[in-house]
DNA sequence: GGCCGCTATCGAATCGATTCGATCGGCCCA
DNA sequence: TGGGCCGATCGAATCGATTCGATAGCGGCC
C-alpha cells in the first residue's frame, strides 16, 4: 500500500498512496545518515569508507543509524564522480555480442581478464565499436578500456579516452600511441607452422583467413583484399605463412566460425578441381579448420591422406570426432590475464610494459605427407 | 613545459614535462567551453546535450570552442551523478564468466539482451554474485539488473536495489518481489518429455540434473539435495519429469558441460549394472546429454539402441557426430530479448507484465523404444 | 499601442558523496 | 607544567555536469 517513489525515471520523488514514516522521506542520503547520528557528514562517510580514523562508538553510532533509515552504503555515482574512479572497466569488442561470444578465444581472454580484475573492480563494462555504439564508448563510465581486437576506426574514441585519461590496453590491435599492446606474435607462429607444412613436403597451399576489414563477406584472397586490409591479425598471420610460401592464396572468411570454414573450404577446394587442388590448407583459426575439414570430407577427401587441415588457436573444439586438429596454441587465457594485471597497474600509475606471447605447435592428426 | 593530469591513478595533479597552453589547463570542464564561448553554463550545456531551445549560432559557437579546447563532451560521472541515469545495464551471472560463457544457453540469452539494449543504453555490465562479487553489485553504477539464474542469496543485494529504485529483472530466478520475472515452464517442458519416453515404452529412467544448489560437486540425487535446493530451474525440471516418473532418481552435476555429463553419465550406468540399468536418461541440459551419450558409447552401448538419451535446451551442440539429440527447445534468445524489452519499459516507468515462454519437442534420433 | 507568448539565455540550486584544512581535547614526555 | 603530537571530529569546498525559475527581447495579434 506505500510506495514512497516511483520506480519511474527521474529522481522526483513521489508520494503515491499513503502512509508515510516521514515527511519528505525519498531515498536517504549519507547526509540523513549523518543527522540521525548526530555526525557531520565528512564522519559519516569514513565510517563507510573506512578512510580516515573514527571511534569505534561512532562508527557504530552512524552504522545504526543507517540501518534504521535502510541506507544501503554511497550512492555510487555520487562516489565515481568525486573520486574520479567507478571501479568499471569497459571491454570494446568488435562484433556483436553474439558473434564475439561464439568465439572460444574471446570467451577466453575474457575470463583472463575477468579472473585478473575480480579482486579490486566492479566488473566488465562490454561495448561494442560498431557504428552507432561508438557515441557509447564515449559517454560510458569506465575507468580503463580494453579493447579486442580494435580497428583504427575507433582513433576518435582513442582520442576522447587519452584526454580523459583512461588507460587503454589493447588486445591484438593496432598499436596505438598510448595503448598498451597485449598480443602474440603472430606472424613468427604462423611462418613457423608454414614451416612445418614445408617440412612434410606440401608445395601446393592454400589459406582460409580471418576478416580483413569491415566488411563481412567470403572474398578470394587478392592483392586489393590485402592491400585494404586493417586488422592487424589476420594480417599478420599471412604474413608469416608467405614467409614460406610467398604466392599463398586463398579465402577471406567473413567470420570465425565453422559455417565459414565450410564455405570456404568448398571454394577452395572446389576451385581447382583435380590438379590445381591443394595439398594442405592452412586456416587462421581452430572453428575455420572445422568447417575445412567438414567441407573436404563432404567432398570425398581423407583428412590427412588427401589433404592435410591446420587451424590456430588452440581451441580444443569438442565434436571434430576423430580428429586432432594440428594447431599453434596459442595461450589465450593468459593474453586476457595480462591485460587484466596491466589495467590494474595503470590504474595504479605504474607504467607496464607491452606483452608479446608466442605460441607452440600442436601435432595433431591432421597433417601428414601430401598424397603421393 | 606543464601537464597537469598524469595518466596515473589519483587525481594528484603531476607536472612532467610538456607544452602548455595556459596555466592550470587541466582536463577541460563544460564550464571552461562555456566561458571561452562567452555563454553560461547551462547553455552550453544544451549546446551538447540538445534539451531546450539554443539558437544555431550559440549552438555553432560553443561546439567551436569546444574543439579549441579539445573538449570531447560531458563527463559521464557528473552526467550520470545529475541524471540519475547511467545508460548501463547491471546483468549478474552466478558463476564465474568462464562458465558462463561456455553455457550456450548463457550467452544466447546475453545476446538476446544486447540486441534489445544496443540503441538506448550504454552497455552490459557483467557481475558475478559469487561470494565478494556481492558488495560490487552494490558499489556498482547501473541502471537497470538482469539476474541469470539467481539464486535466495542475494537476496541482500535485491534488498538495496529495490531501496535504490533500480528495476529488476530475474532469468529463470525464484520469483521475488518487485523482481519481474522472464522464464520457461520448466516443469510442463519436462513433464512433456518424459511423457514422450514413456510413450516410448520406456519404464526404468533416470536423470542427470543440473546442479541444485550452490555447492558444485557430483551428487546422488537424494531426497536431502531436492529438499536444499535452491536452483529452481533443475528443481521444476525434476518436478515435471517426476509427474510422469515418481520415484525418478539419478545424480546431481556439479555444472552444464559434458565433462560433467560424462561423468555423472558413468555413474548412473555403472551403478546398476545390468538389469538395474535404467533404458533412458534424461539430463537435464543438452551438455550434459552429450556427455552422457559419450559414457554410453564407452561402455559399448549404442544410442538409441542400448540407451536413449534427452537433453533439455536446443544447443544445437556442434559435434555430436552422427546424433540428433531428442530435446526441448527453449526460446533462448528470446528470452533475452523479453528481458531486455522488459528493461527498456521498467526504465520508462512503465510496469510490463511477467513473461513466461514454452518449449518445442524436437524428436531427434537418440530416442527411441526401449531395448527388447 | 499594449499585451501575450515564445525563444534564447542566464544564474543559482542541486545531484550525493569525498576530502582538505582546521579545531579541540587528551596524553606523553621532558 | 608546558610543548608537541596524535586521534577524532567538523565545516566548507569540490567533483562536473543538468535543470529550474527568472529575465530579456521580440514579433504578432487584437
Amino acid at each position: 500500500m506505500t510506495r514512497l517513489w516511483d520506480v519511474g525515471a527521474d529522481n522526483q520523488p513521489h508520494v503515491d498512496g499513503d502512509v508515510v514514516t516521514k515527511a519528505g522521506q525519498a531515498r536517504p542520503t549519507l547526509a540523513d545518515v549523518a543527522k540521525r547520528a548526530g555526525v557531520s557528514g565528512s564522519t559519516a562517510s569514513i565510517a563507510f569508507s573506512g578512510v580516515g580514523s573514527i571511534s569505534e562508538a561512532t562508527r557504530s553510532r552512524v552504522l545504526r543509524a543507517a540501518d534504521e533509515l535502510r541506507y544501503f552504503g554511497p550512492d555510487p555515482r555520487a562516489r565515481s564522480l568525486r573520486q574520479g574512479r567507478s571501479g568499471i572497466v569497459g571491454v570494446v569488442l568488435e562484433d556483436r555480442v553474439l558473434h564475439s561470444f561464439r568465439d572460444p578465444m574471446t570467451i577466453a581472454v575474457l575470463d583472463g581478464i575477468s579472473q585478473e580484475l575480480d579482486a579490486e573492480h566492479g566488473g566488465m563494462l562490454l561495448l561494442t565499436s560498431t557504428g552507432v555504439g561508438e557515441s557509447t564508448i564515449q559517454s560510458a563510465v569506465f575507468d580503463a578500456a580494453v579493447f579486442l581486437g580494435c580497428s583504427p576506426h575507433l582513433r576518435r574514441s582513442i582520442e576522447v579516452m587519452r584526454q580523459r585519461n583512461i588507460p587503454m590496453v589493447a588486445i591484438e590491435g593496432q598499436p596505438f600511441d598510448g595503448v598498451l599492446s597485449v598480443a602474440l606474435d603472430n606472424r613468427e607462429a604462423s611462418a613457423r607452422l608454414a614451416a612445418h607444412l614445408h617440412g612434410l613436403g606440401h608445395r601446393a597451399v592454400a589459406t582460409v583467413t580471418l576478416p580483413m576489414d569491415a566488411r563481412r563477406e567470403l572474398l578470394e584472397l587478392d592483392a586489393s583484399v590485402v592491400a585494404g586490409a586493417t586488422t592487424a591479425v589476420s594480417i599478420d598471420r599471412l604474413a608469416g605463412a608467405r614467409e614460406v610460401y610467398p604466392a599463398l592464396g586463398g579465402f577471406v572468411a567473413a567470420n570465425s566460425s565453422s559455417d565459414e570454414g565450410y564455405a570456404a573450404g568448398l571454394r577452395v577446394l572446389g576451385a581447382g578441381g583435380g590438379s590445381g587442388r591443394p595439398t594442405a590448407i592452412m586456416a587462421q583459426s581452430d572453428l575455420l579448420a572445422v568447417g575445412v575439414i567438414r567441407a573436404a570430407e563432404s567432398l570425398g577427401l581423407r583428412v590427412p591422406a588427401d589433404l592435410t587441415v591446420v587451424g590456430f588457436d588452440g581451441a580444443r573444439i569438442e565434436g571434430l570426432s576423430d580428429h586432432d586438429l594440428t594447431t599453434m596454441v596459442q595461450p589465450a587465457t593468459e593474453k586476457g590475464r595480462a591485460a587484466g594485471r596491466a589495467v590494474t597497474e595503470l590504474l595504479a600509475g605504474e607504467h607496464p610494459p607491452d606483452v608479446a606471447f608466442t605460441c607452440d605447435l600442436h601435432i595433431g592428426t591432421t597433417s601428414g605427407p601430401p598424397h603421393r
